[in-house]
DNA sequence: TTGTACGCGTTATCAC
DNA sequence: GTGATAACGCGTACAA
């Protein structure tokens, strides 16, 4: 099956090829009669304009780029509807593209940049190490989204939307302390982790401190090699092995939403109860929480208004050129059923 | 900033742009120190090919595309895993790309195939409304996982990887009825579904005749307009309702795992116990069922088993041209903790 | 309103 | 081993 190209509809219609590069492209200078003659032949015939040779020509394109890291990230998923509606409603076309865990994101958004024409970027979750140098090889706006920059990054140099990370998991530690836990376990991301990782465990250890409760190494739970830190799998290892050690806890403060449901299940494994034996505190604040049972308790990101302000920026860059912009969103408390006081 | 082309390159090496492709392209005939030099001037200069001008050369790319139907649907994510595993094992590149809920998957793939010249293609999910000569119009080989094929659709032109969504429906809810459940409220996916909603349904409506007990339509719960049939969101809505309604049930068979999620959150809302006062039963076998409490019983679908067929069956058509399979999985019932007999 | 011709950045086919 | 040069399919000045 040969492909067709625009030549050969030119042909077959009897015209110019620009004539039907007008056509498919709603150029307003044609004649009503010649564009329905040439659409019809297109549609007989299913012409498909080749993409490539469409973007190796155009100069703009109006489209935006999403740039994901991971796949599975719920989280992820919520913002990414509102990021879409947003874009669409400027009229701008959207693509959403993975970025696989091993890829560098920067090096994927310059090859989209050449290769689509984009107009910007979002670069939704990933790793903050990229040197300034780095970023400066981008030559479309874009916007972090739920990233943090390294300290020896010009935060002029980008624009970014995200959370506090230290400071929501300081809120949630505190809100865990002010109930009465004191020995609570936290379960982390990899040990080498420098992105949102360390951020949230830096957060509870100032609660500790704030708080005159010692920091216990052994109640930093840290993931075995080959494990994914974010995963539930990793979240039932490390607390189960951790009941096992018989090392006292009254409650176990997770990572990541999806992580304390691994949590959970270890501890409902163990012969346990949730919040009557451990209480149990997520962070990010996804749908799931609040159908699992007990409604889990967790630090909620506005992911919507997150989401929104994102794009605000993003537009503000592309049309304006404005100056570079840091969001940072307050965090919600969510209590649900998986945590309890346990002393007046 | 300007975009620096392979032409600038060759200008800066002073050598002719073939010898610089030469050396991006890995090809043998090019005198190594020639090489080292170009890569450097290469990695000094930040020069990145443009993929479009690479693909509207190219005749084959080596590259396999999955086109995915939604984002949100862990059952994927855990399949892609693999699909991915197997096409890179083979040395073939990979490409996930999203098709919007709205849009066509087969019109997506045909501009794909042109743009990035694929050689094969996984659709994964999405629905079985295509007619036979939409099919036709694709000219790469091609697999459907986990879709079935409408009844017109001569299954000689194309290969497919499922399960017997009518069979596992009803080995389900006869299960259920071999537990002494004889009331049991299916989970609908909408009413003009005619994709796997409306197999799962017939296969319940089977089981039930199979048991003799009668169909009764008010135990079929349809979403309401506007609701996404698949989400937890859906399944708490409808169960709700239908709590309200005191309509004698003693279980729920939801339409996927994710919605009985849904469902077991309106049944804890009403402050009623799983299973004790309702059994509840699912559909995928998605991880979370496993870290539920209580564990979900569901029908899981060997996901893992299903992507390495699928891309067995893709690379026998993409080297051989052999003719086209359909392979048909049997699904796993798991038991978990929220059915329970009610009956001796 | 329409057609011709050129160029986008790359790879492939030749000669050398 | 290397360098011109002709495509690839399309958009768009520019001429008609």
């Amino acid at each position: 099956m040969e492909s067709i190209t625009i030549k050969d509809v030119a042909r077959l219609c009897g015209v110019g090829v620009s004539t039907v590069s007008r056509a498919i492209n709603n150029h307003p200078d044609i004649n009503p009669e010649t564009k329905e003659k040439i659409m019809q032949v297109i549609s007989e015939h299913h012409y498909i304009p080749n993409n490539s040779a469409r973007n190796l020509k155009r100069q703009d394109s109006k489209t935006v780029a999403i740039l994901m890291k991971g796949i599975a990230n719920p989280f992820f998923h919520e913002m990414i509807k509102i990021l879409e509606y947003e874009v669409e409603k400027k009229k701008y076309s959207f693509l959403l593209h993975h970025v696989e865990e091993d890829e560098d994101e920067i090096d994927v958004a310059m090859e989209l940049e050449k290769e689509k024409k984009l107009c910007g970027i979002v670069f939704l979750g990933g790793t903050v190490g990229h040197t300034e140098e780095k970023f400066r090889q981008l030559t479309t706006p874009f916007v972090l989204c739920t990233i943090g920059l390294r300290r020896d990054v010009d935060p002029a140099i980008c624009s970014s939307v995200s959370i506090d990370d230290v400071k929501e998991a300081r809120r949630m530690v505190s809100y865990l302390c002010s109930l009465g836990h004191e020995r609570i376990a936290f379960v982390a991301a990899r040990e080498d982790d420098i992105a949102i990782g360390r951020m949230r465990l830096e957060g509870y250890r100032q609660a500790l401190e704030e708080n005159h409760i010692p920091f216990r190494p052994e109640l930093v739970l840290y993931p075995e090699k080959g494990m994914n830190a974010y995963s539930m799998a990793n979240g039932y290892q490390v607390t189960k092995r951790f009941l096992d050690s018989n090392i006292p806890a009254t409650a176990f403060f997770a990572i990541s939403d999806n992580v304390s449901f691994g949590v959970c299940k270890a501890i409902y494994d163990a012969g346990k109860r949730i919040p009557e034996d451990y209480s149990v505190a997520g962070f990010d604040g996804i749908e799931m929480g609040k159908y699992y049972y007990p409604t889990l308790t967790t630090m909620r990101q506005p992911c919507e208004e997150m989401a929104r302000e994102t794009m605000k920026i993003l537009f503000s860059r592309i049309e304006d050129e404005k100056g570079n912009k840091h969001k940072v969103f307050e965090a919600e408390l969510q209590e649900g059923g998986s945590v309890r006081r346990i002393k007046a």
